[in-house]
DNA sequence: TTTTTTTGTTTAAACGATTAAGCATATCTT
DNA sequence: AAGATATGCTTAATCGTTTAAACAAAAAAA
């Protein structure tokens, strides 16, 4: 069986005094009013019996536990584990250990886990929320649980959040394929009326629109979450047949360019010549790609160490003003988007 | 303020009855001998007013939280993340949480979170424990803490451990690239004295003096975890101006892989024709690598789920005895290491 | 010397849940 | 009808910690 952690009680029996005694030098210190010689002995006893105290029953006493939990869509996607990285080593800082979970873009799993983490009383949220978790943020906010939301948000339901200018950033991103040649641009996008998702594609839209290019619809895919490599790989076949092919992709997340790359590999078409690509994100991956990919970089550094410092902010202070921090986001130019080659 | 959760007390405040009596009918339901009538009404109130347990009182009463503790060398190296992943997944199927920490594979760190992750009194650890780290493990199982070690452990430490046959694994890829006509194997490993990385290097020696070939300990770069990058630069520019230079190269990690890659690439080498490539792990970025990549493929999904069935056996009946799992890992033959094209 | 203040320690309640034991009533046995 | 058993609920202790309040003894002030 598990030994039984030394407790209080224990260095209080041995000593020969209350446990009251024992707390206050273990956790007052200096400006408690225990003699020098009684703190000198707790504290010679409590080493030797390598107390360590019990952060569960101080978290029942304090209602507080120095937890953070962390929602996110899939931990395995790089850009959600670089991000935990950030936030695991910001929160270390300030003391705070985090739990995560992976909610799979579902609202339902979102859901669980709310509720699953709440009863662990975690001290606040940091949320990367799925569609149709609105109302689970709204409902953290009316218990006054500290949420602050990452990389997307809701306009509707004002929130502390960190993100990018994600319309400006497609846009400018867009805007260089435009710029080298390119007239019939291609997005994938993800099928969530996220706001993050919808700005990428107002972006694009924009970008379109600025440039006196028609929006066809048909250049405008939208996946589902569920089967995407499926159905990147059909809106990509569809895209290249249609009456007016596409002659390049703005893929609106780093799994879209991933399986979107791959079947252009597989199609034999090479990228910029047979087709100009952008794209969301970037990751070890796309370094390997043999023909440097032309990508909006999100400074994930920055929005971890922004989102963590956010949520200590309102736990430590419920009643400020809620704060929205968009970080500036770079484009960076690389061979992928460049112009096409007249043979 | 964070409003205060709805407890017990309140229920039964609400409904005019002792604490107990709630206690029965929320936790026991059926086969309490609360009367039906009775726990109707609490149920209904429980639902009403949203009663969520506290599970930090349970854990206090229970003395166990359902909690994971997973140290890890780096949750933002995807081998690590999708292990993560998977064991998230798991422990959740078994009513468990997942509290993680990167130990960058530092003792000291692995120390800091072993103790701090104690004290939160998780339920056991699932540990991939750094180099200098074993009598950290062993206090864990003097203190009868449940652990299980994955991906590497202490031959002189008997645990419970998931690992593939990394000695097995590493003679089978170096074999490829001798199969294929290579004579001078280089290999870069890092330097540390943990069972994997010997095992491998083993492994590897093992291949050379199967065939007839010297052992060259000019071809043997151990790489440090610090400066991980320079170091695999400096040792491969090493070793192809050797006298005798190498004609091929074993990664014992993805992350060496990587640097490795990426340098080859800036030296113009193209492989598999100036030189043959072998690696252990695989990941999304080598997907994208212009030659397909002959490597290990360690399975995940596998030791993920026996990793936390082993913990799970072992905290449910600390009496089993120790469990060794090694699981088959598969050499996946692609082109990186085939023959040497004479021009 | 008496009163006040300071010093050093203990008592006891609390956090929210669980659960053995207790205690009435009600129902069953003979 | 008396004793046994079952039913339905409450009391109280417990987990390990914190902390206000109490208290006794010593030191300082009057």
């Amino acid at each position: 069986m598990k030994k039984r952690q030394v407790s209080l009680k224990d260095i209080a029996k041995e000593v020969g005094v209350s446990i009251a005694t024992v707390s206050y030098v273990l956790s007052k210190g200096k400006d408690s009013r225990v003699s020098e010689a009684m703190s000198a002995k707790i504290r010679e006893v409590a080493k030797r019996l390598n107390y360590q105290p019990n952060i569960i029953a101080q978290s029942l006493k304090s209602g507080t536990t120095n937890t953070i939990g962390l929602i996110l869509a899939d931990i395995s996607n790089p850009f959600f584990a670089n991000l935990a990285r950030v936030m695991e080593d910001e929160a270390a800082k300030l003391n705070y250990t985090v739990i995560f979970g992976s909610s799979d873009e579902k609202a339902a799993k979102s859901r669980q886990l709310i509720d699953f983490l709440s009863s662990r009383q975690v001290d606040g949220f940091i949320i990367a929320p799925s569609e149709g978790s609105e109302e689970q943020i709204q409902y953290l906010q009316q218990q006054d649980i500290p949420v602050v939301l990452i990389d997307r948000f809701f306009p509707k339901t004002p929130t502390d959040y960190v993100i990018i200018d994600n319309y400006e950033s497609s846009y400018r991103v867009v805007k260089e394929l435009v710029r080298s040649g390119h007239q019939r641009v291609g997005m994938l996008a993800y099928t969530d009326r996220l706001f993050h998702m919808q700005e990428r594609i107002r972006g694009y839209k924009a970008v379109l629109q600025d440039n006196g290019f028609l929006d066809k619809p048909e250049h405008l895919c939208e996946i589902s979450y569920e089967d995407g490599k499926k159905e990147v790989q059909e809106a990509i076949d569809r895209m290249l047949a249609a009456d007016d092919p596409i002659d390049s992709i703005f893929f609106a997340t780093n799994t879209l360019a991933i399986h979107g790359l791959k079947h252009l590999g597989k199609l034999n078409l090479r990228v910029p010549n047979d087709i100009a690509v952008v794209s969301f994100d970037e990751g070890e991956a796309f370094d390997f790609y043999y023909c440097p990919l032309t990508h909006v970089r999100q400074p994930l550094e920055e929005m971890g160490k922004a989102a963590v410092q956010s949520l200590w902010n309102r736990i430590k202070n419920p009643d400020i003003p809620q704060q929205a921090i968009s970080l500036p986001a770079d484009v960076m130019v690389r061979k992928s988007s460049s112009a096409i080659m007249t043979k």
